[in-house]
DNA sequence: GTCTATATGTTGATAGAC
DNA sequence: GTCTATCAACATATAGAC
């Protein structure tokens, strides 16, 4: 029978406390020793606990990486949506989105790694903790046809494709600039620092010409 | 004492034999399993042999890691190769040699996730084993700068740049197929089938406009 | 070159006392 | 909710017989 709590009582602040603190202490693990270095039993050595006390948290250590994906994505999407309503052209709004995106994601290296590479041999996130990134991917291709209805770019493009590569390009920063750099600063990254650049350049051959009367 | 053999003996070809079984071995529990999922014992179990037996061949797991690496790397640059030398144009050559590379990773998805993700906790490759790589960035610079010296490219274009976002968008694509689509094919990858679509994109912006001489 | 045997370490996970 | 105790697996790696 499971222990439930009411809403804020105290057993469940602390018991709160307790899975965040976890979490904290996996996703250092995983930041400096790599994601398939996370074990349970590493996170109760840093808490100064015995494993089998975790369990009374997460029924197995995919659980907790679960939980690490639900947050990042949860938390990505919290980040990226602002820069989506705000956007007036193509041109500044893609450039907005893609640079809270890597940066985010240089900013939380393993919890990317995690979400986008799936390192992890045999875990899957669940349908709950990918949900966000369902949201995200829509939200995004809502936002380019809306570019394209309003002739911020060229009449005729395919939203799909534009939206594919946009990911394509996206995910090449993110990707190239974990690998090759993994500790370096977004803004001096030799990858990341390029993001604008390369939204610039991708997205040229649909901006509309001058010519063309919209 | 190292036992040595003289080239060609039937000893050497018989461990040289050996090697590739394991090798082979290896790039299977990887592919079905993940990278991660590679150890000295499922190749000793796969091979009917006990896991000491191997350490005749290689001295740790990290080795095997590291020769996986170095046979990727060769073979990756003796395949993109030929794809240099026989280019005409910029769009053609830089299509053709993005093709050759992506096909190639999403053929070998195991060796491309060693190569590309640095999924491996602790471990790093040897120099030996990376000097194709370097070796491969420095022919494509050299090819995307000829580009410009002759004109297929702007004049005035970075050279550096155009190297780098290249390397983004080929990335962007294999991750991206890789991650999402581990399984399916180059041709009908959702991703990797667009591999040709996403060098033209990139490079509209670099070509020459149609009045300018060069 | 292969084996047995072993040292030594790790892990995830459970049962049950307190 | 924490603990001790324990299980069952699994791993890398080495020593030394054959």
């Amino acid at each position: 029978m499971a222990t439930t709590y009411s809403l804020g009582s105290r057993a469940s602040q602390r018991r709160q406390a307790t899975i965040d603190e976890i979490v904290k202490h996996a996703v250092e693990i995983m930041t400096v020793d790599g994601v398939g270095a996370l074990s349970i039993s590493e996170i109760a050595r840093r808490m100064h606990v015995r494993p089998p006390s975790l369990y009374k948290y997460f029924p197995s250590l995919h659980s907790v990486y679960d939980e690490l994906f639900a947050r990042g994505a949860r938390d990505l999407l919290a980040t990226a949506q602002p820069a989506l309503d705000t956007s007036s052209s193509a041109v500044e709004g893609l450039r907005a989105l893609a640079v809270v995106i890597v940066r985010w994601c240089v900013e939380n290296p393993a919890v990317a790694h995690l979400m986008y590479m799936r390192p992890v041999p045999g875990f899957e996130p669940s349908p709950e903790a990918f949900a966000p990134n369902v949201e995200a991917m829509r939200l995004l291709r809502n936002e380019i046809a809306r570019y394209v209805r309003f002739g911020h770019l060229k009449s005729g493009t395919d939203v799909d494709e534009v939206t594919t590569l946009f990911t394509v390009v996206i995910s090449g920063l993110i990707s190239q600039q974990l690998a090759n750099e993994p500790a370096v600063s977004f803004g001096i990254g030799r990858f990341s620092s390029l993001t604008e650049r390369a939204v610039d350049v991708f997205l040229s051959s649909y901006l509309p010409t001058p010519t063309e009367t919209q």
